[in-house]
DNA sequence: TTGTAAGCGTTATCAT
DNA sequence: ATGATAACGCTTACAA
């Protein structure tokens, strides 16, 4: 492995002078900068990172905390923040909860052990998660939560405009007909379980339709409790004519029961479902999906975050992202 | 941050002591090594991975270099990849390439600058790569090639059994009673390109069928060339009666191509894909479908490198992985 | 403009 | 069994 030291003995330099110029410090003669990016070059001389950073205590990695990689909905997301990130020069360390606030912990504190940069992070359970996500904060890593909130935390933040997303979809029922629409939301100790199903209340609310608790099934976002769902709503003694579902995973599960139990969308039942995960790619989709932009949402909570490391005293953002109802799948 | 030093001091005892508490060393008395512990504790002290790594030129870091995440191909690739070496204390750096060599060859000097203790590779160009890869043999970074090979160079790799694939899907289409069958490949310098192209002809050969070169066309696995293709084998003047196509991505394509010219399959045409990425989930597939285990293709890469790690003198390994053709989705 | 030297947090060597 | 101390590769005061 060849180091400064080996840099600086060919060039004729001290260490420190080799530091200058890998770092671009002006304080440096044109030719001794010259003399050393040949040694550089001749030697094929890559500065260690871990050395660097050590020393300085600041790493150039990013930490990107998501529930996990194989629900598509954070494919884009992940993969936006990677842009972002690499075009300012860090790495991304990539680390999959399953929604366990242990493994999310663990893994926490190997982040902070690994200095990251910087944190992203779709936080397990909202409540749970804010304990340990304190630590990063403590030790004044910047930390970036994504789609979900860290409620007692003062931190960037970037969500998906979930209340009038769906409320505006539960409009969209109504004005077609519906006055009985089933809800299959995710948990109140998530944003987007919470705040959705707030949408669809709200919209409900200011067409005086009743509420009806029996046809609003809350469940962990899983395929599994969906399908429970469903079946529930579906066996119903008076059915709801029309059905949202709040994610992308379970709308496709929906779907699936929906097919399977023979029902035509929408003459036997209605639905709205979430993001264009699937179907939405290989069939002319029979019912409208609610879509993110979720390589945005990436990329915006990258961005939030290496804002904030070049400027620690700008104010806590938050932003919300628009959401789009989509008939029809792009072509 | 607190340090070893920190806890040395409370538990008084010299750092030595507290680093071979931390390291497990047989060599401490058991009062010493509780009392260290309760120190540990009582301050929440987290050792520096920086420093460790540095201090030991080795971290616990594998380095991941694929094309492109959002390749639905990939993401059950990286958590298979990201369970193991959770399992093993270590942590994910991700590339995504986008199949450039030169976005390759930046990240590869990273991961060498971070001193990674493995790479896990997707090359983006089989030929073009082993140099940027070589870099890491040399540094005596352990390498494993994942679906994609690294001709030149003496590494454990991991593929699909590519050849066999394709003959037999081929041999179902000939079987079927197909005499013109196309086929949509990849390109030579990858080896999912080169052996699936060889499975065919294979096939074609031992059936006595002849190969046209007309409808046998190359792309680089992206959907837009697969459109051209597919619209390429349409319109010749005698267009093939099945098609044969050789990737996840580009089967989605054909079958929306397909769809919008109003023709049917498999009546009008007949066709085999490759990845139940998409469709298989969400409608019965119209079509047969070669499968691959990602999640599977992801372990076997990290048990190899962990394998190598833990006795870098054993023989490299070559695995060939066995695919599926699969009619019907999933329930 | 350049060099010397200390130090980032850890571990390994050598004493004791 | 434990403690001093040097070293990993780099950066940055402080001198010169």
């Amino acid at each position: 492995m060849t180091t400064v030291k080996d840099v600086a003995e060919l060039a004729g330099v001290s260490t420190a002078t080799v530091s200058r110029v890998l770092n671009n410090s002006p304080r440096v003669a044109e030719d001794t900068r010259a003399r050393v990016h040949q040694a550089i070059e001749q030697l094929n001389y890559r500065p260690n990172r871990l050395a660097r950073h050590l020393r300085k205590l600041a790493t150039q990695t990013v930490g990107v905390i998501i529930p996990d990689i194989q629900n598509h909905f954070f494919v884009s997301v992940v993969r936006g923040i990677e842009d972002i990130a690499f075009a300012n020069h860090h790495v991304l360390l990539l680390c999959n909860t399953d929604d366990s606030p242990s493994r999310e912990k663990t893994y926490i504190d190997i982040l902070l052990a690994e200095e990251v940069a910087g944190v992203i992070i779709c936080a397990a359970d909202e409540t749970i998660s804010c304990k340990a996500v304190r630590a990063l904060v403590d030790h004044q890593v910047p930390v970036v939560a994504l789609d979900r909130e860290l409620p007692d935390l003062s931190v960037d933040t970037v969500l998906t405009d979930n209340i009038e997303a769906c409320r505006s979809a539960t409009e969209y029922l109504i004005t077609a007909g519906h006055k009985r629409i089933g809800l299959i939301a995710g948990p109140d100790y998530l944003a987007p379980g919470r705040e959705r199903r707030q949408g669809y209340e709200l919209a409900l609310a200011s067409y005086d339709l009743p509420l009806d608790p029996s046809i609003i099934k809350i469940t962990d976002f899983t395929p599994e409790q969906a399908r429970a769902a469903i079946k529930e709503l579906l066996d119903e003694r008076i059915p709801p004519t029309a059905v949202l579902v709040c994610s992308g995973l379970m709308t496709l599960e929906v779907f699936k029961q929906i097919q399977r139990r023979g029902l035509s969308i929408p003459d036997d039942i209605a639905v709205v479902g979430f993001d264009d995960t699937v179907m939405n790619h290989c069939l002319r989709s029979p019912f409208p999906l609610i879509t993110q932009s979720t390589y945005d949402l990436g990329q915006f909570a990258a961005h939030l975050l290496f804002r904030r490391l070049a400027d620690p005293t700008i104010p806590v953002q938050r932003i919300r992202l628009k959401t789009q109802l989509v008939f029809d799948p792009p072509p």
